[in-house]
Formats: C-alpha cells, sequence, structure tokens
DNA sequence: TAATTATATTACCATATGGTAAAGTAATTA
DNA sequence: TAATTACTTTACCATATGGTAATATAATTA
C-alpha cells in the first residue's frame, strides 16, 4: 500500500504527541485506569499547567476522553491498543540494545 | 509493567524519530528495498541536503542501516517490524475516524 | 453570596527543529 | 591528476514546542 504524503502526515502527528516524555508519563499513570487531573499530577510529579496542557494535546489527537464530573475532570486512554503501540517499541528497543552489544562483543577489545 | 522515566525518553525519542513527514517519506521509500540517496531524492521529492540530514538521524536512531558501495550510500530499514507499527497507527486512526463520525451522526442535524 | 477547590488558559522565555544554500569530502573516471 | 559524481556537513533562518507563573473559569460548599 502507497501512502499519500496527507496520510503520512496524519501517521506523523500521532507519534508527535507521543514523542514526549511528559505525555507518556501522563498515559502511564493512565494506563490502571481513569483519573482526574490532581491524581495524574501527583503521580507524574508535574506542573499543573503543564498537565492541562498536555491533557488538552492529548485529548485533541483523541489518544485520551475528558469526562467532568462534578469539580473534577476525569481522562482516560480512548483505545488501550495505545500501549501494545509502546509495547512494541519497547520490544525493538530491546532488541537494537541486543544487536548492537553484539556487535561489541565481536570486536574483542 | 512500570516503565521509569528514562526508559519513556528512549521511547520518547524513538517514536520524535517517526513524527516528521520527511521521515516517514523516507522510510516508506525503502520499504520496497534498499536505496542509494538519489534514489531517496527522486522518490520523495525531498532536496538533497535534506535527504542526508534524514537519513543521519534515521540512521543513529539505529532506524536505518547505511552501507558504502562505491560513490554510492545505500540505506535499509533496520527492522521490518518498522512498518507494522505504522500499520498500526493507521488502524487506530481509522477506528478513531469511524468512531467520530459515528458520534457525528449520532446527532441528526 | 463569598470563599474554596479543581481545572483551563494566557503570556512569556528558552530551546529545538526542519529546510536550504553553500562549502566540504570522498570515490570514480577521463 | 583534473574533473565529475555522490553524498555529507555547516551555517542560517523561521517556526514550533515545553515549562511555568499568573490569571481566568467553573463547580461546590459555607
Amino acid at each position: 500500500m502507497k501512502l499519500s504524503v496527507v496520510a503520512l502526515g496524519q501517521i506523523a502527528e500521532y507519534f508527535k504527541v507521543l514523542s514526549e516524555v511528559s505525555r507518556l508519563q501522563v498515559l502511564c499513570s493512565l494506563k490502571s485506569g481513569a483519573k482526574n487531573v490532581t491524581e495524574i499530577m501527583n503521580e507524574t510529579q508535574l506542573g499543573q499547567a503543564n498537565v492541562s496542557k498536555h491533557l488538552k494535546i492529548l485529548t485533541q489527537a483523541g489518544l485520551v476522553v475528558r469526562q467532568p464530573r462534578g469539580v473534577n475532570v476525569y481522562y482516560h486512554v480512548a483505545d488501550p491498543k495505545l500501549f501494545d503501540l509502546c509495547e512494541l517499541v519497547c520490544e525493538m528497543l530491546k532488541q537494537q540494545l541486543q544487536e548492537r552489544s553484539v556487535v561489541l562483543n565481536s570486536h574483542h577489545f
């Protein structure tokens, strides 16, 4: 399948949302279920404005769903496949590391 | 599994490399096999210095392997699982679109 | 209604990033 | 060796981005 530049743009945009440590921290904190902003702040140690900002980005990109409940606003990940994605990257990175170490070892310093 | 901020940083870095249209174009052009810089330029319509720059980033991140052969330099993707990753994102985006259209339709304007 | 709590937004700064022209390097051929 | 081809690097600009303090908004409670 040949993807158009526009389609690649959407994919790039999705990856860009995932390309920041703080946002990954927020997503990780939501792995165990929906949380409100304060809970996310406490779990990630990020500043309040910062968390709000990142949550907005995640929500607009559709990675996360916003649900106001009284004074609080709860967020949860829209699609659990997101974690499969991260898992896959983890595996690739592990394998990459392993292959690099093999290359290093083969040199017998 | 609870990931450290350092680990998340590596994952974020990987996603960041994939978060640019030009780099995705380059990777797509390598889907059919190894290519040299000129071939990549022609297929992607990107400038020469630009392609070189992105190839450097892709190589340093370990997504692509560099192989000089005479005057030319050939590049190929290090791990075909990379395309599974993009495929997965594609599917998630499609589903996202579908769900959004359902929401729209349910409003009966 | 006033005060409080929870979240969002704005304004600002410092830094990072993509694209490109121009110069540099390296292998090949005449 | 001079010229050519293929690729890389550098310098520069314009723009985008994360973090934060301060301010705004919105829901709840006293």
